[in-house]
DNA sequence: TTCATCAATTGGTAGGACCAATCAGTTTGC
DNA sequence: GCAAACTGATTGGTCCTACCAATTGATGAA
């Protein structure tokens, strides 16, 4: 026969055997941990074990406080993205980072055809309230942006920021809540102050412009928030927040 | 930020990223469970349970008696890296920008567990002469500050670029070139003043430190290339010497 | 009924103990 | 001198016991 298994892989044969003859159908709950131990005569790490290998290759859901399930057998090809779980908060926090950066670095250089570009999707962006065309216009404003930085570094990492936006669909779910939130007006207003600035050629009021943009970004989605999470998320975003306004007026009296 | 994760699942997490980043490449063996346990401060079992995971997945082998090693990438469809191809310099620039930003995010709740162990690392970047070490402990000291941003996007992003670093041949000669030029003591002194800023729970301060230690890297990467694009190149790390020359004096005189 | 409260259940983590496989260095036997 | 056998330190494997934390459902008050 085969070598020897570890133990735990054995217990993960015996329960993986069990899902599949129907002993524990898909949504069922199979017995607790301790129970388990006692059946297989063997300790409660050992199930533990077994139960975890399952759980990563998606066979199992351990739900604490619960007990565990049976999922439906996993579909084949799983692509698992790279990217790490975050919040929407996180994300922009960190596009408020490093685009206010994007557009420092843009406006060193940036070109005459890039600025009439820019200009026209600002005015998509008044002009249409239709979802679609101006949410496209939107990331095309900031993508544009990027690659004017000039940096294949920059232009990369915040083309992956986007890119985590559309495919988190927690993510996706309260930016849809802020759009809905805010004024066409107030964004119109941001964006036209980014573009003025690399119209002027001006790092520091290029950087300043995006910072505010994406400031009241984030004092946004703690008004549309509303989960168990609210007072860690609006410390949080307060603490950023006030940071960034002093940064702000830090820069001006300077 | 999102629910509360099990801690087994923030340990496997941390593997996976030591993997990725290049702390532990394909074919390492990976320190013993219980010096692991040690070193992230949870249990063995945790330890246990998070490999148990990452073997599920087939990212590690546990070999009894031997210790764990790490797989190679398994095959997910791509296989090629989705980097794009930067210069060294590209790289740095976007490195000045974004780890600048994050150590001013740290500043504001790093943990005094961090502090010592970035105390540690400047340390053994100074007392070391040997390549082999005193590079482990620069990343390390980095990826540290990346973490204490809090930020997992943020963390995320830099991590990327440390990445980035060690799988480009160019950008790596570029590096070595330049480490091989500057004095031991340029380094440490940079790293102590972000160290202390961080101390201080001074945002500027440490935005500040940081930018300063890689706009000096850039300058001397001025010096050591000699290449056929030295113009460009020149002109480019000049101009945004230049730049952060000036940001540093409003921020100064703010 | 509705909602706050509490206690039992269930998974999560810690720490210590001991077993079993492995491996490097040493000793032994030829 | 060299290979086989031995030895001990190292490392993963399993068990136990105790306690923490999230969940759930029963219980009781409004």
């Amino acid at each position: 026969m085969a070598k020897e298994k570890r133990l735990y892989h054995v217990v993960s044969d015996r329960i993986r055997r069990m899902i599949s003859d129907g002993t524990y159908p898909p949504g069922s709950r199979l017995p607790g941990e301790r129970e388990l131990a006692e059946r297989f005569d063997v300790s409660r790490v050992t199930i533990r074990e077994a139960e975890i290998a399952l759980q990563a290759l998606g066979h199992l859901s351990i739900r604490t406080g619960s007990g565990v399930y049976v999922l439906d057998p996993p579909r084949a090809g799983d692509g698992s993205l790279p990217f790490p779980s975050v919040s929407a908060f996180e994300l922009t926090e960190a596009r408020l980072l490093f685009e206010s950066e994007a557009a420092a670095l843009a406006a060193r250089a940036i070109t005459p055809e890039a600025l009439d570009r820019l200009g026209e999707l600002v005015e998509t962006m008044g002009a249409e309230h239709d979802d679609e065309a101006s949410q496209q216009a939107d990331r095309e404003f900031h993508l544009t942006i990027a690659a004017e930085s000039r940096n294949a570094v920059v232009q990369f990492v915040i083309e992956t920021l986007w890119k985590i936006r559309t495919e988190l669909q927690a993510v996706r779910e309260v930016h849809a809540a802020v759009c809905a939130n805010e004024t066409a007006a107030d964004r119109g207003a941001e964006h036209e102050e980014v573009l003025a600035a690399l119209r002027n050629r001006d790092p520091l009021a290029a950087r300043r412009a995006m910072q505010k943009h994406f400031t009241r970004l984030l004092t946004s989605m703690i008004d549309v928030t509303e989960e168990k999470a609210v007072e860690e998320l609006r410390r949080k975003a307060m603490a950023s927040r006030q940071r960034y306004l002093n940064d702000a007026a830090q820069h001006r009296t300077g």
